[in-house]
DNA sequence: GCCAACGTTGGC
DNA sequence: GCCAACGTTGGC
């Protein structure tokens, strides 16, 4: 039995990964998410899920392409690593506290879907949705399959 | 267990 | 570059 398929949106700096990085490499380990909830969300995904691919950090915050989740959470090997930036010298090989998953290139939207715009629509997208809440920096996140339909609808 | 200080995120 | 919001750390 295969539980339904769900959907995410994961945010990357562009500087540091972007959408078109990830249709070069095809499929990239989700490295350096250091923030549980985000960690919790990846635990709770699992093969084939869907993700909207978000630019942040940059000139036009927004959606700019789709992924699907290509493994099961493992253990992030960047925690392990001294040199790493993502180094957790709290963290063990026996009790790993970091995981991932990997990430498989989709497709790249015709256009950004900006935050600006996303915000308009935050009466049909719900208040709770995270990416649009005040305040909220949560880099991992989960979406509805309503919202999901709504935010590519736009493209 | 509280909370001030600090570091980070990420939009603007 | 600024700064609001948030999460984590560490002294007490």
């Amino acid at each position: 039995m295969t539980a339904r398929r769900r959907y995410w949106l994961m945010k990357s700096e562009p500087d540091a990964f972007s959408i078109d990085d990830l249709q070069r490499v095809g499929t990239e380990p989700w490295t350096g998410v250091r923030n549980y909830q985000a960690r919790n969300n990846m635990r709770a995904m699992q093969v084939g899920d869907g993700v909207l691919f978000y630019h942040s950090s940059c000139d036009v915050p927004g959606i700019v392409g789709t992924a699907t989740v290509a493994s099961v959470p493992y253990p992030d090997p960047t925690q392990f690593e001294a040199k790493s930036d993502y180094f957790d010298p709290k963290s063990t090989h026996a009790e790993p506290r970091w995981q991932l998953v990997d990430v498989s290139f989709e497709r790249k939207l015709a256009r950004t879907i900006a935050l600006e715009e996303i915000r308009q629509h935050a009466d049909k997208l719900g208040e709770e949705f995270a990416l649009i809440r005040r305040g909220s920096r949560l880099s991992v996140l989960p979406v509805s399959a309503a919202q999901w339909k709504l935010l590519l609808s736009l493209e």
